[in-house]
RNA sequence: GGGUCGUUAGCUCAGUCGGUAGAGCAGCUGACUCUUAAUCAGCUGGCCCAGGGUUCGAGUCCCUGACGACCCA
């Protein structure tokens, strides 16, 4: 095969193959004196920058990273050099670095990754670069990656676009689209902030099991595993939520986990089968407590991420509208039913049994098909769903949920239809879901026990029974407040991304054939 | 689960009425000692997602499938 037929890769690694046989093989490096970043030597408050042009020759910078660009013009060539922080511009000249050296540095392909030392120096456009007096190869890459081009109005072309090729390859994502980076990065800080502000306020981060015999703490159905060992089918954790209860009960006082959970269900810009979720526990506290943390904490990270406690998002929003929501202002509280009355006009008395609520629907005419609830519980979540959540745009508590829908929630002491429990939504997304603990073991077996009989009657993601938590409870669990944070939807909303997978690394994919 | 759209060079995308495959970038060769989407000259590069079918002839039309995206329940 001549040269000329070779496909890029082939062309890499035959010089790969003649680096390796000149004893120059840059996979057997193994350091670099990385003494700068890229944003430190390009940095107009440096302090090079402000030395005469003969003063900064004598400055040593060092950078290292891929190479992203480079444009030879005779004897004299021009590279880019990208790492984490940053682009630099290479100045590299043949009579400095000799015939040799400069024929080795035109011979590098994009992407590669190398190391250069040399001295801060202004060309005549202006620009902020290195002019390179030594370079090293740190690693061959083996196939083009693409980075793109920016035009002068700062797009991009060539980059990589094709969303399933920015999913399975994530880091030619990151490489190639800024945005896609920037969003995923805020998310990584979204997790960071959360975990910083519980830490500072007293909460001890606990793991619990992934593995477990019961999967409960949430409505959904679970995956199975096998262990070998054991001849046991494991289910994997839907939710936090049963383990951490069992610590409160063992006399630890504020817990939280910050983990993924696996619910066996379908996907959707909105859900993905393994995702992040926050739970935490505080002992001797109630539901008003919970939401003043919330929104403590949610102004804290949206400053965090975002340094503002204003989000602008397009969630939930027509396609090209975005809403705004300042996380400083009051935070509205709203009974579920009242939500209901002012968005239907179905009043709370007509939600005293099932076919009341049926038959005052099917007057009033709904969006949906009462066929399919089978519940009074189920029917006002849905009313919900359908009318109230889509005006929720300002941060609003939804609170006084279904006690059907609401297994785990204390229940109202003058009202046993309804719980202490709360949504909290803003931009129209549930971000959040707390209640008052059920501590009372008989109450608890009984929801349990109203839970299996809709099991029984085909709902598979009824909470199923579980004595081992019972058993815990029996020895006594404080009054506790706890709460729980889908972690994947809160960086959706934080960042204005408009899909699940934008805000995880490396989201599900169906395997390739 | 239903519907719509997409899959063409390493990357981004064209491809007309069905007539044997195109551009830009990347790559290769050469020129150029301050360029920056560098420029200029020349060149290479294709399982047109897969499998069937219609046709003298299919990237293009039909069917089935794979994968993805979006919308709906």
């Amino acid at each position: 095969m001549s040269e000329e037929l070779e496909d890029q890769r082939s062309q890499r690694l035959r010089k790969l193959d003649a680096l390796r046989e000149a004893g120059a093989d840059p996979f057997l490096l193994e350091r670099y004196d990385k003494l700068h970043s890229a944003a430190e030597v390009v940095d107009p408050q440096a302090a090079h920058w402000g030395l005469s042009d003969e003063e900064r020759e004598s400055v040593v910078v060092s950078v290292a990273g891929r190479m992203t660009a480079h444009r030879t013009k005779g004897k004299v060539t021009f590279a880019d050099v990208r790492d984490e922080t940053g682009r630099v511009q290479l100045y590299i000249k043949r009579d400095d670095v000799g015939e040799e050296a400069f024929d080795r540095f035109n011979q590098l392909d994009l992407a590669d990754i190398i190391g250069v030392t040399g001295f801060p120096f202004i060309t005549r456009t202006g620009e902020h670069s290195i002019h390179v007096k030594g370079y090293t190869l740190l690693a061959k890459a083996l196939r083009p990656v693409p980075f793109g081009k920016q035009d002068d109005s700062g797009v991009i072309h060539g980059a990589i676009a094709d969303k399933e090729d920015r999913y399975r390859k994530r880091y030619l994502d990151l490489l190639s689209n800024p945005d896609a980076r920037d969003i995923l990065t805020r998310r990584c800080k979204v997790v960071t902030s959360m975990r910083r502000f519980l830490d500072n306020r007293g909460f001890l981060e606990v793991e619990t099991p992934v593995l477990q015999q019961v999967a409960g703490g949430a409505a959904a159905r679970p995956f199975t595993t096998h262990h070998n060992a054991l001849k046991y089918d494991f289910k994997l954790r839907i939710s936090l939520e049963l383990y951490l209860k069992r610590l409160i009960v063992g006399g630890y006082e504020k817990v939280y986990e910050i983990g993924r959970v696996f619910r066996n269900e379908g996907m959707s810009p909105r859900h993905n089968p393994e995702f992040s979720l926050m739970e935490l526990y505080q002992a001797y506290v109630n539901l008003e407590d919970m939401m003043q943390l919330v929104e403590d904490m949610y102004r804290y990270i949206c400053t965090e991420v975002n340094g503002s406690p204003v989000i602008v998002t397009g969630a939930g929003q027509p396609e090209g509208t975005t809403v705004t929501v300042d996380l400083s202002l009051p935070w509205r509280r709203l009974p579920m039913l009242q939500g209901i009355e002012e968005n239907t006009g179905l009043k709370p008395e007509v939600f005293t049994s099932l076919e009341s609520a049926k038959a005052a629907c099917a007057e009033r005419g709904v969006n949906f098909d009462l066929d399919n609830e089978h519940t009074l519980g189920g029917l006002i979540e849905k009313l919900h769903e359908q009318y109230t959540q889509p005006t929720l745009i300002a941060p609003t508590f939804i609170t006084d949920f279904p006690t059907e829908t609401s297994p785990l929630a204390k229940m109202h002491t003058d009202n046993p239809a309804l719980t202490r429990r709360f949504e909290v939504y803003l931009a129209t997304q549930e971000l959040g879901n707390a209640f008052s603990e059920i501590n009372d073991p008989i109450d608890q077996r009984a929801r349990f026990e109203g839970q299996m009989s809709q099991r029984a009657a085909g709902d598979e993601e009824a909470h199923p029974m579980d004595e081992d938590f019972l058993t815990a409870l029996e020895y006594g669990m404080p009054p506790t407040g706890g709460l729980g944070i889908g972690v994947d939807r809160l960086a959706m909303v934080l960042t204005n991304a408009e899909s699940i997978r934008d805000v995880i690394l490396f989201p599900l994919m169906r395997p390739e054939r």
